[in-house]
DNA sequence: GTCTATATACCGATAGAC
DNA sequence: GTCTATCGGTATATAGAC
């Protein structure tokens, strides 16, 4: 991976993000060196610096940067009138959505320990927003009598843990295709709020 | 938490695991060194290798340790015959043994990448032998038409995200107890999988 | 913008005294 | 059984040459 000297500053950057994220989504944050991911973009540890202040910043840009598209693409759908259409809409978009970014998911998922307080709270805002967005639909359909939970919070963490469960067992190999595993937990996810 | 020399064989063995799931749980197994781990204990960092031949093995053993006690609990249930109750002990059981041992569970979802492909193996093949456990009261449900299913294997895996995902955000403090939460999820369960 | 070199600190694991 | 001391290696981050 070795390279002569010049200026890339335009494509390092966002090299230097992509070869984190495949990196530490591989390896985990904290088994991951500055080191490891300068031979991964093919420059010299002490280049990095001039794109990140710092290793946990770069892990918070990355985690940041993965909630901001998650949150602005889910925001930007169109309304839906029917609370089953809006339910059905948002298990297949976020299935669609997490399998197609498997490396930012699982960082999401499971470097959240290794942000610092405040970085947390940031993410932790932001992964917030995005769970209001369901409980809203929920809500709006256990009002016009579509839906019946036994709570609502309980109701919206469990669909969002079934739904994102997918991301570590999915592989485009397997037996069924992307578009027939979200149809199997739209049904699911519609089932276990529907009203009797 | 510095001590004084002497010999404590029967106490010092237990006390690393515990030391080791403490910190690990807490920081990660990439991120903890062995010589907190001892800290921990109240012993030099040499001191540690009469307990455990390497650190691999040491995190092995606690992924392995809370495989099998898990196993050991839900295989030495007594049979139930309708898959309704089957399914609902399933459910309460699962959150109850996993919201008692908040440290092991998550250790055991957060470090699989860690362990070395031979330990990984090993316990994938416990995991699944759990998950068996539940795909065999759903198949059981469904032939005898108490349940309806997409796909057994996408159902099994639903049901054990969404139940799992309790462990995320479950505290003590909150406004629900544990029993409360369980009798929740029970009931979504159901739902899911039941049949018209 | 990138390089080389380095400061400073920690890592896992082992050897040998007691 | 535990300690002290240490080996060989790696870490993040910075300084200064080009």
């Amino acid at each position: 991976m070795a390279r002569t000297a010049g200026s890339h500053a335009e494509t390092t950057g966002p090299r230097v993000r992509e070869a984190a994220q495949r990196l530490i989504a591989r390896h985990g944050y904290a088994a991951v060196s500055m080191r490891q991911i300068a031979a991964e973009v093919g420059v010299q540890a002490g280049a990095l610096y001039l794109y990140t202040p710092d290793k946990q910043t770069l892990l918070y840009d990355l985690m940041r940067l993965h909630m901001e598209e998650l949150l602005a693409t889910v925001e930007a759908l169109p309304p839906l009138d029917d609370p089953r259409a809006a339910l059905d809409r948002f298990a297949r978009f976020h299935i669609g959505h997490h399998l197609d970014r498997p490396e930012a998911v699982f960082i999401a998922y499971m470097e959240l320990r290794n942000l610092t307080p405040e970085n947390f709270a940031a993410i932790e805002a932001l992964r917030r927003r995005y769970e209001e967005g369901l409980a809203a639909i929920l809500r709006d359909g256990v009002a016009r009598g579509a839906f019946a939970l036994p709570d609502l919070r309980l109701a919206t963490r469990a669909i969002i843990a079934m739904l994102t469960g997918v991301t570590h067992w999915f592989r485009d190999m397997g037996p069924m295709g992307r578009d027939e595993v979200a149809a199997c937990y739209a049904e699911m996810v519609l089932k276990t709020v529907a009203a009797p």
